[in-house]
DNA sequence: AATGAAAGCACACTGGT
DNA sequence: ACCAGTGTGCTTTCATT
């Protein structure tokens, strides 16, 4: 992992369909020579993978909540991550330390789309409690700003 | 949007790096033809762009937080957010509802480091409370899942 | 690790159904 | 909306340093 390698990174996170070429112009090394630095990212793990950013907002789904979780006593934790496959309103989570068990990232239509969301969740899937808040906005900040450290 | 753009949006959400010709395999349809459908949902701003994913484990940072932020009085939104821009370590943020003015991810190497960037926050940023809990292991869901809808 | 040459493919146009 | 043909340019392999 040298400061090529970190350029290549950070242009990937931009375009991740550039082509080998172009990167290896930015970077002033060949084509061939760059596609083997990026197939090494790749084993390495570096690069999980490329993928395409999609905007919920244009798929008519512009309400954002943040939900914090509290699972009721005797519910198997393993058993609700699997369970949320069946929402998918839920597009992100992370189990957290602190008061909560989860946190959930919702995206809906509407608040009654929520509202139904809630429901599911503590009827079926052993939450107590739970504590949502509005996404007003998300910042335009993301994880290739590591590379700058 | 049908049900065919659906798939492209799965496929692509897969592996952006794949070409028109295996896309098109995989729903029936010339290279040419998907080419014109992924041309299009990009202009239509449902994709938003191609993203290599990184692995911040890989690049040695396995210390993930959650940290909710309360401003102090008179600081602006805005300022606070641009300032963002100077804490690499913060590698995503919302601005929300509640009890607190934003939620950020922070990923660091260690506790240390972690401490750094609280005391920064505070004394750089106008943060005049925090509420920080560790981030165990997130969860394999992702926005894709919105195409089930 | 990097390079250049050459074969094999993919991509973007055009034109046509 | 979809497809086929064509020219251009990208990717990949191999020999070489």
């Amino acid at each position: 992992m040298d400061a090529i390698d970190r350029s290549l990174l950070r242009l990937l996170h931009t375009d991740a369909r550039a082509t080998y070429h172009d990167l290896g112009k930015a970077v002033r090394l060949s084509a061939n020579t760059v596609s083997e630095r990026v197939r090494r990212l790749r084993t390495s793990g570096v690069v999980r993978g490329y993928r395409a950013e999609l905007d919920p907002a244009a798929l008519g789904r512009q309400l954002v909540m943040v939900t914090d979780v509290r699972l009721s006593e005797g519910i198997d934790r393993h058993a609700f991550e699997s369970g949320l496959d069946a929402i998918p309103q839920v597009v992100a989570g992370s189990r957290l330390t602190g008061e909560y068990d989860f946190q959930l990232r919702v995206v809906c239509i509407d608040a009654t789309e929520f509202e139904g969301v809630v429901d599911t969740l503590k009827r079926n899937h052993g939450v107590r409690e739970c504590r949502s808040r509005l996404v007003l906005h998300d910042l335009a900040l993301d994880e290739s700003r590591l590379l700058d450290l």
